[in-house]
RNA sequence: ACAGCAAUUCGUUCUGUCGCUGUGUUGAUACGUGCAACACAGAGGAAAGUCCGGACAACAUAGAGCACCAUACUUCCUAACGGGAAGGACUUAUUUUGUAAAAAGUAAGUACAGAUAGUGCCACAGAAAAUAACCGCCUUUUGCAAAAAAGGUAAGGGUGAAAACGGGAGGUAAGAGCUUCCGCUGCAAGUGGGUAACUGCUUGUUGGGGUAAACCUUAUGGGUUGAAAGACCAUGUAAACCGAGGCUUGAGGGCUGCUCGUCCAAUCUCGGAGGGUAGGUCGAUAGAGGUGUUUAGUGAUAAACAUCCCAGAUAAAUGACAGAAAUGUUGAGCUAUCAACAUACAGAAUCCGGCUUAUAGAAUUGCUGUUUUU
RNA sequence: CGGGGUGUGGCGCAGUUGGUAGCGCACUUGCAUGGGGUGCAAGGGGUCGAAAGUUCGAGUCUUUUCACCCCGA
């Protein structure tokens, strides 16, 4: 039984992490959004989101607002993708979505976009990565 | 009935599933709070721009003068205002009356104190743009004459946005508000009306270009800063170290500038190198509150009574999907109905009162115009 | 949340006490050259971001408004 919520422990809330994931994060694009994401070692899985959307691209807040919404909904439905994937396994991942495109998008595009971003997600090796970093920083 | 303008009001609704934020109750765990279930609540007329005014908070007990800034017909409303209401004056448009000048009505607008406190400015054109003599007119002197010199004079002169208050008569060497009559307008005095702005009448007048959204003058108001205000808790610690200046004969400081007064004052100031934090709670949502009725007032608004509790987030909550309804537009059509599309502007961030700007569409009222019927 | 600044020819900029809107580069035409560049001469192109107002007259003064940029944390 899967369940589709998307509490305030799931958000990246901390100043500090927001700038890990500037300075350190690798990213990659999937179209509307730009996508930040970093790994950690940790003792228990966890999976933090967020959305970013910049005020030069749009500049009326209520459709800034409407875009949150919509990249937060269509996260909270497929996140699944990406749990099952890293449950079990020892590590923290953050991720930061940063919508590029300039005007409004209707629901079910953002929704497919998200689905490809999470795919990708796990293509991407992710346990490698953590050790290829974790040999770099020694 | 249609169209336009102005004012006021409203500005999508319901059901199901999943989810977000807050509050309350219950449960288990546990005594840090978090988790689960249930119930209730959850963006606006402008939440926007940040253009004004307050509340609230800090600064030393918050004081004086100058500077600076803002406002500017009157009375009232208000916690306050640069906002609003009513009234006055002026301007514009229009209608009626009238030969005309003008008067009256209606509508709209007005940053509407002072140009008789002083200074400045008024391009080009024009003789001259504000103590006006270039031409002209007149007088005197010189001269045969032509003309020249000195003086008086704003009636006339193609300019210009604006030309020394307009017209008639007297007066004069020629002329002039120089005098007088009629008229416009300002100021002063008296008097009637009005709380007042103002206005009717009478008298006087060494008044008669514009500009104060030019400087300025007068009156009134403003202490400064701004929720990143501020209070508390947690974490960490360094009132440490080095250099320079200063030490009761007062350096220096104080949340706009200068001067004075006053207060604190060696636990000081500047530079170097370095350490820590950047989390939470309160402020912060019961209020100049909402709704309804009655009363007072021309009105803004106020008072009384009843009733209700109505967002409180902080990388920042209101959403998505499915279905139905409502409204509008377009197309088809048998005025029934069907299909497609659309439903604006826009998102609280300490809170209130205004102003300004954006806005699909709907309703009501008033005015104007056109057409049809009686 | 608070504070400040800029909009003028295609581009970059001047323009003070209100009085005919200018400069450089670019563009067009002509001359010069065998041709191009350089050079010389002439020319076109502006509702001064938008809307109101004050004034006889606003790029300039006042108000409202739109867009862009910067600073404080």
């Amino acid at each position: 039984m899967k369940r589709y919520t998307f509490s305030k422990k799931e958000h990246i809330c901390k100043r500090n992490e927001f700038k890990q994931l500037v300075l350190k994060g690798k990213s990659f694009y999937v179209f509307p959004f730009r996508c930040v994401y970093i790994i950690n070692s940790s003792n228990e899985y966890k999976v933090k989101f967020a959305v970013t959307v910049p005020k030069r691209n749009i500049q009326q807040a209520a459709k800034r607002n409407y875009i949150k919404r919509i990249t937060r909904e269509s996260y909270r439905l497929n996140k699944h993708i990406l749990h099952d994937y890293i449950e079990n396994k020892p590590i923290e991942v953050l991720l930061l979505c940063i919508y590029i495109h300039k005007n409004k998008l209707p629901f079910h595009t953002v929704e497919i976009s998200i689905k490809s971003l999470l795919n990708k997600m796990i293509n991407l090796d992710l346990i490698n990565e953590l050790k290829n970093t974790n040999n770099n920083a020694n």
